[in-house]
RNA sequence: CCAGGGGUGGCGGAGCGGCCAAUCGCAGCAGACUGUAAAUCUGCCGGGUUUAUCCCUACGGGAGUUCGAAUCUCUCCCCCUGGA
């Protein structure tokens, strides 16, 4: 059994703290997910994992096909399902659909851009010609020298087979660099693959969530023509996906058109995105969920989030004895690895030195969406803002 | 003492007459990373400067051959491997 219940909603924003449910698991929100994507924390040995401060975690339809040529999709489902292969019975599960490939593996590979730009893009980047063959029917991605397809009722099979909590539409990730013309087109599909994978999902709602993805780009009309089309549909909550324009206040610009139009008792998640500032933006603005691979992909980078020092490259600090942040309690920082430890670790490549900067990576997030459901409950999101916008 | 193989930028290691300030790797420096093609990627990395199809100093030391040498010759020094 499914539920969203709101329980504090802060006085000077749409921030709101609540509760969510599926059957034995629950989880606070704000939160973000980690990701997971071939249902394991990279870099983490298993033994750890029921130590780790996650409630909520993400892993990815496409690449748990494609791991080992399937196999891996066969081990979770002898294991019973995703929960039980990864040992975590109490953890919200969900998946994302594939629809994030269509673009990271199509115009964000072709293009080597991700979907949110950093510079203002013009006529001359425009490319509408997927190096996949995207259809009415599905997508068809070259993948490890080997064809892989995807439809939404493929998608929606194999969520339903590892039994995640929060399932994903398979939807058509925009870019940044599609023409409106082409965002539009992607965005009406999105929405018609949407009622498929609604249509497969009746069956095994009361067991899991879909959750619709909103799309159409940068731009006002269809990113609210998505929204209002999203709010009428039977779905558990809302992603908002998809291509944010060129620069963060387009994104955020994004989040205050789409929000208010959504029905205020679902939940709603900010698909892929989760820095710092990011987080408190998306919080006022009114998401629930997020998820984002920089806690984990950073660590393995030699980057660190402190809350004393803000974001830290090892590579700076890796004469200092101390801690890595002296107000942590993550594994690494009780047991005092010093940044000269860590620092040595990653010379010798010795796994320990991405273990411990991801453990503490996740700590830090777990700590920082603690202390916003806090923030929220006690009125002071506010105050909280601007702590961390001193150092982030 | 004899025979053979070597000595190249912080380190390892290419080059074996001009396209060599010298491939590449490591270390160093700077930057990036937002529903994970990512423990990855990009740039710099002898010195100077007007940052350039510029100038210096450089491939163990010295002396040669040559228009031209890290590359060939001689000699000295040092290292390694066999032999006495």
């Amino acid at each position: 059994m499914f539920s969203f219940t709101i329980q504090h909603t802060d006085r000077g924003s749409r921030a709101r703290y609540g509760m969510l449910k599926n059957s034995s698991r629950s989880i606070e929100t704000p939160e973000l997910a980690i990701v997971a994507t071939k249902a394991q924390f990279k870099s983490i040995p298993q033994e750890y994992w029921s130590q780790l401060p996650v409630q909520y975690l993400i892993v990815n339809t496409f690449h748990l096909m494609t791991t080992q040529a399937g196999t891996l999709l066969q081990r979770i489902e002898r294991s019973g399902d995703v929960h039980e292969f990864m040992g975590c019975e109490d953890k919200i599960i969900a998946s994302d659909s594939g629809g994030f490939q269509v673009f990271s593996l199509g115009f964000g590979k072709k293009h080597n851009i991700g979907k949110v730009g950093r510079e203002k893009f013009s006529s001359a980047h425009v490319d509408d010609s997927s190096p996949l063959s995207i259809t009415e029917d599905g997508v068809a991605f070259a993948f490890d020298n080997k064809k892989i397809q995807l439809t939404p009722e493929r998608s929606m099979e194999i969520q339903h087979a590892i039994g995640a909590d929060i399932m994903f539409a398979f939807d058509e990730c925009s870019s940044p660099y599609n023409s409106k013309k082409y965002t539009r087109a992607a965005m009406e599909r999105t929405h018609r693959w949407l009622m498929r994978c609604i249509k497969s999902h009746q069956p095994f709602s009361n067991k899991q969530n879909l959750f619709g993805i909103i799309q159409g780009g940068e731009y006002e009309d269809l990113r609210k023509e998505s929204a209002r089309f999203l709010a009428k549909q039977n779905v558990s909550g809302f992603g908002i996906g998809g291509s944010l324009g060129s620069f963060k206040e387009d994104m955020y610009a994004v989040l205050d058109w789409v929000i208010p139009l959504l029905p205020e008792e679902k939940p709603r998640h900010f698909l892929g995105i989760g820095q710092v500032r990011d987080i408190f933006e998306g919080v006022e603005r009114g998401v629930d969920l997020f998820d984002c691979v920089i806690p984990t992909r950073e660590a393995r980078h030699r980057v660190l989030y402190t809350h004393d020092k803000g974001k830290i490259s090892i590579r700076k600090y890796k004469h200092l004895n101390d801690v890595l942040d002296s107000t942590c309690q993550c594994i690494s920082c009780r047991e005092k690895v010093t940044y000269r430890q860590l620092w040595q670790w990653f010379l010798e490549k010795d796994p320990r030195a991405p273990m411990y900067a991801t453990m503490h990576n996740i700590w830090f997030y777990a700590d920082l969406t603690r202390k916003i459901r806090e923030a929220i409950q006690t009125n002071s999101l506010n105050e909280l803002k601007e702590l961390y916008y001193r150092i982030y």
